[in-house]
DNA sequence: AAAATGATAAGTGTCTACAGTTATGGAAAA
DNA sequence: TTTTCCATAACTGTAGACACTTATCATTTT
């Protein structure tokens, strides 16, 4: 087989989070870890560094430094002798993982109840709202980023920049499933009846009661997604060899 | 002033979770870890890489993915111009570290309930023995070990790797503050205490109570630790400057 | 045809060199 | 003496080279 391996281009936005102008070590990592978490290189394919560096036209120093801080992060697994190998997800990684969020996001909501201040709510239900038009007007593409939106600002109120990172690497660990609930139209509609309670919940600073109903909510996710891999509705990634 | 930093050689044994002997790159990270974690190298010192690999007889090339690494897993911070400082902890991240702890320790507990089998049991109460007889004695430099060693046992159990590693990476972050608590005989007694109820539930498979007493189990310990650093009774990394 | 063998290629880990940038310290100017 | 300015030193980021190990594959041997 000829040496042709391609890596396509940005198809939809990635959240960058840190997207000041960075070296090319950071540059290199955001790209490889959003060419991983979208599968466009696929689970249990051999990282070489000379060949990423190639494609992305720079020495494979500052690749070197990316590919071994996604081995850090756990999107790459080491392999005995040296290297790396694009990491794959079993059914019950994917259940592991929503479980860890359930706990920490709805950790989240609970600090978030106790602390936040009250002008803060509002840019919260905007997004409801504007979730909710969307909805209504079944312009679907939107609500992926509509949502990643809604919860970035719930967890903003935490004031917990240590549990927000968490949150954020459990996530984008299993970014690729983030459309599959939001596909169907009556769990995008429950989602943001959740939503609303939620944010009841947090302005009354009702802890308790935020903090299970986010629970909730996202074991309802996990539920509906683990469904949708059994029926075979979704195909995870599966070792390419 | 001379250059004549000195990196002390290992005073107690810090847990290497990872002791296959690794590349200089994974070798480095672990010793520079340790350095940090122990406050060999001050809060708030910048970090030289040139510096670094002298003292470990190696090129600055595998101290450089360490301390990248160090850095992307938050013991070190980065500079707007580049490089790193060793980051230095405030009253309140260790609050914060405190709490999501309590969070996914309780949630270890509560899987390790559901989980287990019963043949595991018996180690658990092993090192809870042990740390009697060790209290009996006045023993108290095993203390130390003898509580990391129950609690990764008991974490184990959870059978969720992920969940783990988080709990460790959490543990690592606040490793200068582990004997704090077993220094004082009363609260090493209480500790101890703690740890037969919790396995108690956990074997009687009361896997809401086991999560409840983790959890109080941490949030105590935080409650002194955080009284003995404003009693001054301990110092926290200052800041070098 | 299958198995063993050895040359070659592929890939990581490590080192060194160098460019560019920021900090340092001492001499010149006020 | 204090401030300004410039040369120099100190570092990081990046590239490229090389050594060593492991995989590949064609050729020989059985």
């Amino acid at each position: 087989m000829e040496k042709q391996e391609i890596y396509p281009k940005r198809l939809d936005p990635f959240p960058i989070r840190s997207l000041k102008k960075e070296n090319l070590g950071n540059q290199a990592f955001e790209q490889i870890k959003q060419m991983i978490v979208r599968g466009e290189i696929p689970a249990g394919k051999r990282i070489i560094e000379s060949e990423l560096a190639e494609s992305m036209g720079i020495s494979r120093t500052p690749v070197r430094e990316a590919v071994h801080k996604l081995g850090a992060e756990g999107f790459l697994k080491p392999l005995p002798k040296g290297g790396y190998v694009v990491r794959g997800l079993g059914i019950s990684d994917i259940e592991e993982t929503f479980e860890i969020r359930s706990i920490l996001e709805s950790f989240a909501a609970f600090l978030a109840a106790n602390r936040h201040r009250h002008e803060e709510i509002l840019p919260l239900e905007e997004k409801i709202e504007e979730f909710q038009r969307s909805l209504d007007n079944n312009d679907l593409k939107e609500l992926a980023r509509l949502n990643t939106e809604f919860h970035e600002l719930l967890y903003a109120l935490s004031r917990s920049q240590r549990l927000i990172k968490m949150i954020y690497n459990l996530r984008d660990e299993i970014y690729f499933l983030r459309k599959i609930i939001l596909n169907s139209i009556d769990m995008a509609r429950l989602s943001n009846k959740d939503h609303r309670e939620i944010i009841n919940a947090i302005e009354k600073r009702q802890a308790k009661t935020a903090e299970m109903l986010v629970r909730d909510h996202i074991l309802r996710g996990k539920e509906f997604v683990i469904n949708e891999i059994r029926k075979g509705n979704v195909s995870i990634n599966h070792h390419s060899f």
